[in-house]
This record gives structure tokens, sequence and C-alpha cells, in this order.
DNA sequence: CGGTTTTGACCAGCGC
DNA sequence: GCGCTGGTCAAAACCG
């Protein structure tokens, strides 16, 4: 399923997955890096969604490579890891900077999903990621609705609701209770719509052509 | 002025 | 039924 893929698969989980168009993870730290902010998006899996899956990521300034980890909940011992992936690529310049893992595909076609979401089931994913940020920049537009204190952490949890239209996707961000350098976000639902972020990418290359094509007549 | 955030109140689910 | 807990509502405040 992932061709050339760096993937070391230690749980069969990890065979079930497939892409979600829907879901766009940015990285934060590549992008404290750069003030280019929405240059790195990439896709990231979100097969797990009638599981709570937590990803780990860690950011390495010395060879600029990046490791993402994911861990199922399902594990009785929490946490157990289920897979691994790496991917480098030069951050110094951001234009030539490549944040797309090889070992993960784009799949155009989330109608499983949706067909999950028809049916109640929820279409859950969480992941740590160590930022000093509050929030990621996901590329998708949120509103706030609540803040509460939970019992099984000392840090507040904010609730956010997507801002675009009738989308009903959700997103709760804490810090992890037990080291609150991690950030841990959680999306519920899938967004009915683009980001706004790929609209803004697709709409580049047609006003570029135009421009070209209008000044040459 | 419209969209977003804040924050206390309210609600639903669960265990006892 | 009651209390606890997490999630949501909604009015007021805030902000660009």
């Amino acid at each position: 399923m992932f061709g050339s893929s760096t993937f070391q698969e230690t749980n069969n989980i990890i065979s079930h997955q497939t892409i979600n168009p829907n879901f766009s993870f940015h990285d934060p730290l590549i992008n404290m890096n750069q003030d280019h902010g929405h240059n790195n998006y990439q896709d990231f899996d979100t097969s797990f969604l009638d599981q709570l899956v937590y990803g780990d990521q860690e950011y390495s300034n010395s060879n600029n490579s990046y490791n993402a980890s994911l861990y199922s909940q399902n594990n009785p011992f929490m946490q157990q890891e289920i897979s691994t992936s790496t991917y480098s690529g030069n951050s110094s310049s951001a234009s030539s900077f490549d944040a797309t893992p090889t070992n993960i595909h784009m799949n155009e076609n989330s109608s499983m999903e949706v067909e999950k979401e028809k049916k109640g089931e929820k279409h859950v994913i969480a992941f740590r990621t160590k930022t000093q940020r509050e929030i990621l920049d996901d590329g998708y537009k949120w509103r706030k609705y609540g803040k509460k204190k939970v019992k099984s952490n000392t840090n507040l949890r904010n609730y956010y609701k997507c801002s675009s239209g009738d989308c009903k996707v959700k997103k709760k961000v804490e810090r992890d209770g037990n080291d609150s350098s991690y950030l841990i976000t959680t999306y519920e639902g899938i967004h009915n719509h683009e980001s706004p972020f790929v609209i803004y990418c697709n709409e580049m290359p047609t006003v570029s052509f135009l421009n070209v094509s209008t000044s040459s007549w």
C-alpha cells in the first residue's frame, strides 16, 4: 500500500489505512522556522477513525528529519507504537523543502469515511504534537465555543467548531497533562468542504496562467 | 458592524 | 434520584 514506504509496520492495523483528503496536518515546528506558513501541508492518515489514534511527532533541527509515530488507544497499555515514518528535507529554504512523506499517498476518495458518518459512526482522530503553540494551524477556520477544566488533565480543554457554513466538524485542543510540552488535538467528523488553504493553492496556478496568457496576447 | 472569544449556565450520560 | 463529569449553549464582551 505504501510502495517505497519507509513505514516499519509493527501492527496489522496500519495496513488498513487510507488517506482522507479532508484532513491535512501542518507541522508547526517547520512553520516556526519559516515565514511561509502555508507551504508545508501534508495529508495525514485518518483511517483509524472509529478508533482513537495518537500521533507523536518529533523534529530534529540537526539533520532536518521528521519522525511521526501513530499510537493505538485500543492497546490496553496505551500508546503501543504501530507505525513509524521518517522523511527529510532541507528546511533552510522554504521553496526547496519537501514536507511530503514518501510513505503516505493521497487517496482521492473519502467515500468510505462519508458512509461511516452517515451511519452515525464517529470519525475521530487525535494526535500529540510537541509544540509551544496553543493551537495548530491546520488550514481550516475554527470558532471557539467552549473551554473546560477536565478531571483527567490540569490543563484546560478548548472546544472548536469548523466555522465554514454547515460543516459539523469539531476539534478539541488541550495540553498533555503528563507532559505539557505536548499539545493534544482531537478532530471529530469530516469536513464537507475543501480547506480554505487548498482552495487558495488551487487558485494560484490559474491566476498565474491567466496573467501569462493575457500579457502574451 | 460582523465575526470571534469568553464564561457561567445548562444538558446529557453514566455510575452508584 | 443524585452527583459527577464532559460537552454545548448563548449572552455579553471583545476586536479588527
